[in-house]
DNA sequence: ACCCAGGGTCATA
DNA sequence: TATGACCATGGG
């Protein structure tokens, strides 16, 4: 079959496997923007500690976080690790935010000023970027990380040191351009790293075997 | 005790 | 361009 066929019977397999996401799990679009950067090679379960934090010290807002201390925030975010580091990542993309106007303005620049905005911002990866532009401002740009790697490697599609971007626009040249869809896929595609396509692999309860190049 | 987690920066060659 | 060191907590 065609490496769009690929891609997409992919998707439909996860969605019948572990059904819908509805993902990013947020209560705003800035609350999207702190988990990004917090989750950043961290386990989910310790950025939900770091955030509700935040929330407790009624601090989850841009312009609190950009003015407070440095020792205040690394405080509250120090259960989801590189504390010190993640504090000045946080700090310096609320400083931008803040001077963009934020959210409100930010929602009609264009995608591609947008993410080469995000990218220049201290601490803000490819990764990081596209899980704001896709889950935070809705753009149909497909996030790649570990989870991805790992699955269409063992899949036979994907080898294991192609370029961030070589990647990414693979992707989206292979699907409709929808910001939905990407969101989905991606959220099914970190549920089955977490519980299927872990280090080592589960596959007696992986539904992708069917369409496996190695099976 | 060890491995892993929804990465990114910086120095070095 | 491409490696490697470094960052740090918490769960399994």
């Amino acid at each position: 079959m065609s490496e769009s066929r690929f891609i997409k019977k992919v998707y439909q397999l996860l969605l019948t496997q572990h059904g819908h996401q509805s993902w990013w799990p947020a209560n705003s679009k800035f609350e999207v923007m702190v988990g990004a950067i917090l989750t950043q090679n961290t386990a989910w379960t310790n950025v939900e500690k770091a955030i509700h934090n935040l929330i407790s010290a009624g601090m989850l807002d841009a312009h609190s976080i950009a003015k407070a201390k440095q020792e205040k925030v690394a405080t509250l975010i120090k259960p989801s690790g590189y504390f010190n580091v993640k504090t000045k990542r946080l700090q310096k993309f609320c400083e931008w935010f803040v001077i963009r106007g934020g959210h409100k303005r930010l929602r009609y620049w264009s995608t591609k000023k947008l993410r080469e905005e995000l990218l220049e911002v201290y601490g803000v990866g490819y990764e990081t970027a596209d899980d704001i532009l896709l889950y935070a401002f809705l753009r149909p740009i497909f996030v790649i990380d570990a989870y991805t790697r790992r699955i269409f490697s063992r899949l036979g599609y994907i080898e294991g040191n192609v370029p961030y971007d070589v990647v990414r626009l693979d992707f989206e040249s292979k699907l409709s351009t929808n910001a939905k869809l990407y969101a989905e896929y991606h959220a099914l595609i970190v549920q089955h790293g977490k519980h299927v396509c872990k280090p080592k692999p589960n596959c007696d309860a992986c539904s992708l075997n069917s369409i496996c190049k190695f099976n």
